[in-house]
DNA sequence: ATGCAATGGATTGTCAACAATCTGCTTCAA
DNA sequence: TTGAAGCAGATTGTTGACAATCCATTGCAT
């Protein structure tokens, strides 16, 4: 049985060098919205607030800039991604076909012991949403790790990284600056009990039409809660 | 009716800086076997090739690794990825889930002129494939011409960039090194077409569900292919 | 002979200065 | 008053030199 402590995405550095440790700083800046979605990112200042000169400064930005969190223009300069309906929209749309086919890879391949943790992962999240009868917590740290152990699970090496690099932090990053946080909890939990099913099951056409359905569930409560906000 | 000229994939930066330069003619050495796979990149040796200095040369290759054409690791090199059959076929998998997507996509949105470029271009395809009674143009140029269009008809532009900025070079990669020219020709010219009339019936369902047999079946050729040449 | 430690060479990471380009303001003419 | 052309300031792109790190070879001890 695994600890829920975080999931390491990609592999950590083996050597972290300066770039990487800027890179780091600065994506957490931008996800958590301490630098504003939007705003222009000047060279200069930033390499002065994280005492580093420009060329790891750029090397990191130029990372950002390939995960998508950040938009270049020669000798104009870079600028954080403006967080819009229509991106978030798109985002679902590639999270459902991705994340898709990764339960049904992950129903064909995953070892025995991969599900057996996948279940009890459910198991333990089953107890915090009765405990705190809370969603709280659920949709914050449990919904990411449902989904990144399943696309880990697909084993498929370019699934994962176009999820996990990529994809899951710009997802983050609309969680943290809309402040969804979702009252879907028992729903989705009970979604994320049929797919594990599926995946037991070994029932890779099924889990990936669970998944698929469980994406858009998710992406009509969003869609909800910008419409009340009117966004 | 649009030219039969090269598609422009994203577009092509306003301003050509040095480091833009480099990266278009890294890639193409790259994609097309100048460089073979596996093989160990110098900066040093790079730069003198290129008349730049480490600098462009640098962003060029971060770039490259951004498109997962190169991997990096610090204090280490750069490598040109390796192509293995496995690998080769994780592209197919996602391959099939975004494209078919992008088809379901495609037929709700696409204009009614885009669906008329589109069903033209098929004629042409058709017109060409009889002509040369030939296997070679339509599987070299033809076919990626129509997954780029049904692609950039979705209209979601971060499928556009995952598929055409990075897998589709991937997938040139391997058409170029393994020497693949498909003798499905004909076959694959029948799918296509399958394919555009449930775009233009608006029928997004169907026009995935095709679209995913369309990639599958291409997968299934190259394996076949593969194991043929006991790769 | 085998395994380990140290050293030399090369490669990459980092830095600060220089050159090219863009944006916004000023100025001038219609 | 409006529009375009030119200039100033700042920002980014580029360069070459310096420092840190890694890999392979060599030598030695077991």
């Amino acid at each position: 049985m695994d600890s829920p402590a975080p999931i390491p995405v990609s592999a950590p550095p083996l050597v972290s060098t300066v770039a990487d440790r800027v890179f780091d700083q600065l994506r957490r800046a931008i996800v958590e919205g301490d630098i504003p979605a939007g705003s222009k990112l000047s060279e200069p200042v930033l390499a002065e607030r994280f005492a580093v000169s420009r060329g790891p400064l750029r090397e990191a930005m130029r990372r950002l800039e390939s995960t998508h969190l950040l938009e270049r223009r020669a000798n104009v300069g870079a600028r954080v991604v403006a967080l819009t309906r229509e991106r978030l929209m798109e985002l679902y749309e590639v999270r459902e076909a991705l994340e898709g086919m990764a339960a049904r890879l992950a129903a064909e391949r995953m070892s025995v012991a991969g599900v057996a943790a996948l279940q009890a992962m459910l198991e333990q999240h089953r107890g915090e949403i009765e405990r705190e009868c809370g969603q709280a917590y659920f949709q914050q740290e449990g919904d990411p790790d449902f989904h990144y152990r399943i696309v880990v699970g697909s084993g498929n090496q370019r699934l994962i990284r176009i999820l996990c690099d990529d994809l899951y932090h710009l997802a983050r990053m609309y969680r943290c600056q809309f402040g969804m946080k979702s009252e879907r909890a028992r729903d989705a939990l009970k979604e994320h009990a049929l797919v594990v099913d599926a995946i037991a099951e070994r029932d890779g056409e099924l889990a990936e039409w669970l998944m698929r359905r469980h994406v858009r569930a998710s992406r009509k409560g969003v869609e909800r809660r910008l419409a009340d906000d009117g966004r």
